[in-house]
DNA sequence: TTTTTTCAAGTCAAAAT
DNA sequence: CATTTTGACTTGAAAAA
């Protein structure tokens, strides 16, 4: 019982965090944390792009798979770097940046100002969650997750459901999240009767496959089969999630009734049920959002598809024990279709394979070294670099949402992978490292676009930049944006409105201006400018400016 | 300002029911 | 035997020094 009341006490305990307001300004003590962060909390609450950039990136949106161009052996072979080799770098003509090598230092690499990398610096720090909006969102959170299970299990009507549990995934679990704490994914494991015979989609690479079980069975599952009863539904499977959340929610009371969860409308693509927390009274601002994704569990005597056999190539990283630990885990499938019209019956009830599990692990365990992070002294900035990442991504995201709508902050996980097995060593991520680890992740991303060649950490032959679903109009559009901001000093790791709290100037980062990427130039400032010295001086000019237009006055 | 200490939260698995 | 509770361990942020 000491765990679950100790949160409730604390809560009581700051009045003022808990009940009225969610999260952000009035129990902020540190001033200038809040002058830096007040504007973007709010804005970045939007809905309709944070969300689904991001968390669709993870489990529901990104969908690399048949890239064309590709042959399979070549894909293979180069996991990790983008061989350019021969004749295969397709993307842009004119490609001034060299190829990555795998182990190239940070002094290879355009150096880097010192204003931009204490720039950089500031921005890692801004990143953070804070405790009182984690507090908030997660008493939440888990008092959903928690009422919903329960409600599952004594749900007689849907028998299979009842032996669903969680497994927490996604950004705020791997501990990346940035911003707000107000994004929670979590798969409901629903576990197999038998072994699966998994059979994968011609043309997608290994990434999406038809499942069915290897012989009849009388468990719960059975009105999940499609005719031939063998087949599992994933169709199905995702109404029947859908519709048993729903009848969850309308009996659920949120604590502290200040806020009610509202399921949302289905989305054709997504194996998410996603729900969001709104305010009673005007129910416009969505304040958190939950996706419950169900996965179906392959037995754990099966081992990975053939596909991901080839799977995570971390031996230099990890070490070859650590992988074996890694491929002998489980693996999970998402009812997801791939995308466009149009397709096989087959594909109409396909799953897409899910190692978010495994991706979490990595993360967290992500030193070349047992002892990485384990004390300050052995700190290092990998997951800096990565939240730095997926802050840069959704800005993109946010200026550019038509030309980069392909683009997910899955791409930057995968890449963020890549590079960690690439740049094995912890000796290369120490913190004071951080700018140049950042520059050279961006570097890894900006390679991969140009070569067009990203594959699937865990299923290779899945390239996640190939045309179906990357465009190649939207991959030269990204080379070109990330180029640009590598050479302007990163313009829109920004903060999203500099000024709010004198309602200055310049709320140009915010409005989405989908001009080509050369047009751009203009509108943004080097970011010394807005850098907070800077700020704090320009705010004294201003004062300045107004006291003498005072004096002035007076003195007429 | 920077470093150290404390605290909330997540995860895992042993122990208890 | 299965489910729930508990505690040890880890991480990251906030408070204190």
């Amino acid at each position: 019982m000491n765990r679950t009341t100790p949160q409730r006490r604390s809560s009581s305990r700051r009045q003022t965090s808990v009940p009225s307001t969610p999260s952000r300004e009035p129990q902020t003590t540190a001033p200038s944390r809040a002058l830096a962060r007040t504007p973007s909390t709010p804005v970045d609450l939007q809905p309709s792009l944070g969300r689904e950039a991001e968390e669709g990136g993870y489990l529901d949106r990104e969908d690399g798979d048949g890239g064309s161009t590709i042959e399979d052996s070549q894909t293979g072979a180069s996991l990790g770097q983008q061989t350019d080799g021969n004749s295969s770098t397709p993307a842009t003509p004119n490609s001034p940046l060299p190829r990555q090598r795998p182990h190239l230092t940070g002094d290879e690499l355009a150096p880097i100002s010192q204003e931009l990398a204490r720039w950089i610096r500031l921005r890692a720090q801004d990143l953070k969650l804070r405790q009182s909006d984690r507090q908030w969102a997660v008493d939440l959170v888990n008092h959903l997750r928690d009422s919903l299970l329960v409600f599952l299990k004594n749900s007689d009507e849907q028998p299979y459901f009842q032996s669903a549990s969680v497994l927490n995934s996604g950004s705020y679990y791997e501990m990346v999240k940035i911003h707000n704490p107000n994004e929670f994914d979590m798969m409901l494991k629903l576990q197999s009767p038998s072994r699966l015979k998994m059979t994968e989609l011609d043309q997608y690479h290994g990434l999406f496959y038809e499942v069915a079980l290897s012989r009849r069975t009388r468990s719960h599952i059975r009105s999940f089969l499609l005719e031939d009863g063998l087949t599992i539904s994933a169709s199905k499977i995702i109404s029947e999630m859908h519709r048993l959340v729903r009848k969850f929610i309308s009996t659920y009371k949120v604590p502290g009734s200040s806020w009610r969860w509202v399921v949302n409308r289905k989305r054709p693509n997504s194996p998410a049920v996603t729900l969001s927390l709104l305010e009673v009274d005007d129910g416009k601002e969505e304040l958190l959002s939950v996706d419950v994704v169900p996965a179906l569990e392959v037995p754990s005597s099966q081992g990975w598809p053939l596909a991901a056999r080839a799977g995570p190539d971390v031996n230099n990283w990890l070490g070859k024990k650590t992988r074996r630990s890694l491929t002998h885990q489980t693996c999970f499938f998402v009812p997801k279709k791939p995308p466009g019209r149009n397709l096989s019956e087959a594909a109409k009830e396909s799953w897409r394979i899910s190692f978010s599990h495994i991706e979490k692990e990595l993360i967290r365990t992500h030193g070349n070294k047992r002892t990485c992070c384990e004390s300050s002294t052995t700190k290092c900035c990998r997951k800096q670099c990565f939240k730095l990442l997926k802050c840069l991504i959704e800005g993109l995201k946010k200026r550019y949402p038509q030309e980069l709508d392909a683009l997910c902050s899955y791409h930057g996980k995968t890449a963020f992978l890549h590079n960690l097995s690439i740049r094995a060593q912890d000796s290369l991520w120490t913190p004071h490292q951080l700018p140049a680890c950042f520059m050279h992740l961006l570097g890894a991303l900006e390679g991969h676009a140009k070569s067009g060649l990203l594959p699937h950490f865990f299923v290779p032959t899945s390239n996640l930049f190939a045309p179906p679903t990357f465009p190649r109009k939207a991959l030269v559009f990204l080379t070109e944006a990330l180029e640009e901001q590598r050479r302007q000093g990163l313009p829109l790791l920004m903060p999203p409105a500099p000024a709010p709290p004198l309602a200055v100037h310049s709320p140009s980062n915010s409005q989405p201006q989908p001009s080509p990427v050369v047009q751009q130039t203009p509108v943004i400032q080097p970011p010394q400018v807005i850098e907070t010295k800077s700020f704090v001086k320009m705010f004294k000019i201003v004062a300045l400016v107004v006291v003498l237009v005072c004096v002035v006055c007076y003195l007429l």
